[in-house]
DNA sequence: AGTGCGTATGATATAACGTATCAACCCCAT
DNA sequence: ATGGGGTTGATACGTTATATCATACGCACT
């Protein structure tokens, strides 16, 4: 990651891109990449932010999509458990992949001036939840790791 | 941290030492350790697990310190915001610290099977999050990380 | 074609978590 | 004594998430 990824871009590729590799793998997987299923990674894409499911549901009601909180939560489960989407634990809300091609340890950066959020990635087993669960003899199913403060066009004005 | 961390063990001391300590720095801080405050950082102490705050809300309401969501959420604000108690984000829920006597920088590992939840301090800066957080120019203000699988007694079981 | 199975959807209701707001109170320092 | 900061009481509301039951659809097997 570099300071590039605070920064405004322009990500009409991002979201085309986002859903083409989420086709591709779902294909390779048999996966059923539904109408919904696209319909919520495609706005988490376009938004580039991170979203409440309500938010998203609005969306979708307005499209006809679903009207009721299971539809977006159904949704978002099989994003986020097939990795295409995160849940940001601290915000309790989600955000499209940014690293769809590459494994899955994300680390998240929180700015809580201009709520952007960051993603990089970063191997569990070498940082210190991987050093305190080896020494408490803890089996790692899922790392949460998110780290909340100022992105560095905020932390100037603060 | 060692193994005996996810093991049973005789807490009453736990309790007492806990709330002298608490006591104690609030004194030295000039913060007021009211009834309620004490009260819940008991309720925390005596349960050792992670709690939500509306099952707090119910011991206080039973024992007559206070019947709605405010009261414990003020309290919980109180032990988190000065280091008595911790939020865990993973699991919108509370634990009281098991480390008074340190500086804060917790990883707590979350047993998905029993449900128990240990604390074990480790420094921010070095991890992964600091890399990521340098590397992108982001001043890191509070830092989560939360591990979730299964502990050394329930793994064996899976 | 008919049956059974797994997965996905629709729909309703409710649980669980969290905060805004305003008034009252209390201590204590000026 | 009084004014201000912090604390409490109380009401209402907003937000997030899940349980449950019913229905539909695709697909494999006979």
């Amino acid at each position: 990651m570099t300071n590039q990824a605070f920064e405004a871009h322009d990500h009409r590729s991002c979201i085309a891109e986002g859903v083409a590799s989420a086709a591709q793998i779902c294909t390779e997987r048999n996966l059923q990449f539904t109408k919904t299923r696209q319909r919520v990674l495609e706005i988490l894409l376009s938004e580039h932010r991170a979203m409440g499911a309500y938010e998203i549901l609005e969306q979708l009601r307005a499209e006809g999509l679903g009207s009721q909180p299971p539809v977006a939560y159904r949704a978002l489960e099989f994003l986020t458990k097939n990795g295409f989407a995160h849940r940001i634990e601290r915000l309790n809300a989600f955000i499209a992949c940014s690293h769809l091609d590459n494994a899955h340890a994300p680390v998240f950066l929180i700015c809580r001036s201009c709520d952007r959020v960051v993603e990089a990635e970063a191997d569990p087993a070498q940082g210190e939840i991987g050093r305190a669960a080896r020494q408490a003899g803890f089996v790692v199913e899922r790392a949460v790791r998110e780290a909340e403060g100022l992105c560095p066009a905020c932390a100037p004005a603060a």
